[in-house]
DNA sequence: CTCGTTTCATTCGATTTACTAAATATAAAT
DNA sequence: ATTTATATTTAGTAAATCGAATGAAACGAG
């Protein structure tokens, strides 16, 4: 595993281990609270997906960076968010400045839709979070902005994890 | 949002919403990964989840507990399941002691993917926690585990989950 | 033991979603 | 005018999903 990649001492293995495991169960849980919550706000997870990624990039993007961000095609972008906007949950406006580009805009009742699905997620971790001491939740904000930065995604867009199957061979070439 | 459910103080608010953000910043790197690795995989994330599964569960475990646990129908379990047994990653076995139980068992080419698919979440990871310093790592892992409890799927109202019992025996150091 | 019922899994039929490549339309850049 | 960039449309595939029907085994009552 992954002491093949390099060696360390044990008892940093075993934090290392602790991590990795904590990790995972938040990770478990989130992926349940995702689904869970396309599903009750009457979506799928990728267009809650979109929708998210709107909502945080300040309620407008573009389907490039929406395609680059998520890792599909922008045709498959255009599809997710013609969903959105058979549910007003987000409209398309020209661009003024390149009038090549779509903008991608959250509505008022797309933005109550986002903000209103994280709240199962959001509840319980604000109200275990106010039960903390002080100190705890200033270690916690620590600690989740370092583990972020480990983990950030800006570099995945561009740089996809090295996909093993993916350089299969094209077949049937003639 | 967050203010209608109770009243917290500004400081304390923009903490809960420093660690919101982290943690959204955590999740979507995931989910990029969980994306990425089922892709490296040769699978479906749907796919590598049951793989995940059975693997969590010491390599063995029945359709209608994956059903159960997945949320999905029985139905959806055995097209999963058929995939996963076309590319030898899991096979099924009927239940000696109740013969219309099918066990869905990991072979040893599933074990090395199940194990094999997280190294990329885990190198970078265990990378980025290697440089950090002593105290930090230590505080690292208290946070992620507090985290982790504090969203713990057990009390997930409709979601079956359960089952975040991978504290498995120690591999490599026990 | 036999009959009906329940449980577990699969099969069948059908729908929805996600996704892509290729072609198209439009606008910007050269 | 040609090329490049952006987004959509088109046409098609594969995946995920479900409900209902089917098959097989266990279980309980008589």
């Amino acid at each position: 595993m992954r002491a093949k990649l390099k060696i360390i001492s044990e008892t940093d293995m075993d934090r290392v281990d602790e991590s990795l495991i904590a990790l995972r169960r938040i990770l478990r849980s989130t992926e349940l609270y995702a689904r869970n919550l396309a599903q009750s706000a009457g979506l799928t997870p990728a267009q809650l997906r979109v929708l998210q990624i709107v909502n945080s990039k300040g309620g407008s993007t573009t389907p490039t960076a929406l395609a680059s961000q998520m890792g599909v095609s922008q045709a498959t972008v255009t599809a997710l968010v013609d969903k959105l906007v058979a549910r007003s949950l987000v409209a398309r406006e020209r661009s003024t400045t390149d009038r090549r580009q779509t903008n991608v805009v959250i509505t008022p009742d797309g933005l109550r839709t986002a903000e209103t699905a994280p709240d199962a997620l959001q509840q319980k971790f604000v109200q275990a979070f106010d039960n903390l001491a002080d100190w705890e939740q200033a270690q916690l904000v620590s600690s989740l902005e370092r583990v972020a930065a480990m983990l950030d995604a800006e570099d995945m867009d561009a740089a996809p994890v090295l996909a093993i199957g993916e350089l299969k061979p094209a077949e049937g070439s003639g």
